[in-house]
DNA sequence: CTACCATCCTGGTTGC
DNA sequence: TGCAACCAGGATGGTA
């Protein structure tokens, strides 16, 4: 579920509540996720103060007075539940359990565990495996045509894929990549190779309107998902291609229809009459 | 370096 | 209504 936006709204509705804040208590209930917990992991937590947090792609990292970083990643299916009760108690698949000092109590929850929690060294926080080898923020500056176009070229698979590296732009999924590549009128199979300068700074732009866009509606809400206040976001009303699979393409004097086809064992949705191969 | 593919899981939906 | 098959927002790690 979480794609950048959806991460991004959920650490702005974490910041208000956690930031400041000390972790009185933590609750481990289960080895692992994705990969075990590291060693001693509530002892860690306990007691370590929120002094801020920041978005990196799609991980959430809080900084902890103890020279350590909390690193959160939602996976496909993780949730975040902020309890200002503080007694709500913990349901199936609300694998970590923090009290903060203010009384609220913060649940993570992830069924199909392909999320993470970590503990990094704050001083080194690049040197992590899951951070060292990502590509820049789409929404910052080192995103541009010029650093684009010299990582598209040479590259043979689809433009589709290419977005969906990590590596080469962090903090895209399966949802946004789609929405950009309909905005900028590009079809998913062009080859990364074949774009001309057009295409290129074309899908920068429209990279940035989607994420900014979706941002500002509180992420999309496909499932399940919420922001970490309970609230649904509703960027999802605004998708032209996900999930549309059958429905007349939505760009004006368009008389398309979205279908679906199959890249690298995901979905692409688009409209091949506007969206045109490179 | 690039490309392809299997894999980690649960749960919701679809189809017989 | 039961049950099996299939599908899902991610990203690693192995192999070629």
């Amino acid at each position: 579920m979480p794609e950048l936006p959806e991460v991004e709204t959920v650490m702005r509705g974490l910041m208000p509540v956690m930031a400041g804040q000390k972790i009185n208590r933590a609750s481990i209930n289960r080895e692992g996720l994705r990969w075990p917990f590291p060693e001693r992991f509530a002892k860690r937590l306990k007691g370590a103060r929120v002094q801020g947090m920041q978005r990196r792609a799609k991980y959430i990292l809080m900084a902890l007075d103890t020279e350590e970083t909390l690193l959160v990643h939602l996976g496909m299916s993780g949730k975040v539940t902020i309890d200002e009760s503080g007694a709500q108690p913990p349901a199936k698949h609300d694998h970590v359990v923090l009290d903060m000092e203010n009384g609220v109590r913060i649940l993570f929850n992830d069924p199909r565990r392909f999320g993470a929690l970590d503990l990094l060294d704050s001083a080194n926080l690049d040197s992590h495996k899951l951070l060292k080898s990502l590509g820049p923020e789409p929404l910052g500056n080192a995103f541009n045509p010029e650093y684009f176009a010299a990582r598209l070229k040479g590259r043979k698979s689809p433009v589709k894929t290419t977005l969906l590296d990590q590596k080469i732009v962090a903090g895209l999924g399966n949802i946004y990549v789609c929405e950009a590549l309909w905005r900028a009128g590009i079809a998913p199979q062009s080859s990364s190779a074949a774009l001309d300068p057009a295409h290129i700074s074309s899908l920068v732009t429209h990279i940035r309107d989607v994420l900014t866009e979706a941002i500002a509606a509180g992420g999309s809400s496909l499932k399940d998902y919420r922001q970490a206040n309970g609230a649904l976001g509703y960027f999802q009303h605004s998708f032209a291609t996900y999930g549309r699979e059958g429905a007349p393409c939505p760009k004006p004097d368009c008389d398309g229809g979205i279908i679906r086809i199959v890249q690298s064992g995901r979905s692409s949705f688009y409209c091949p009459v506007c969206q045109q191969q490179a």
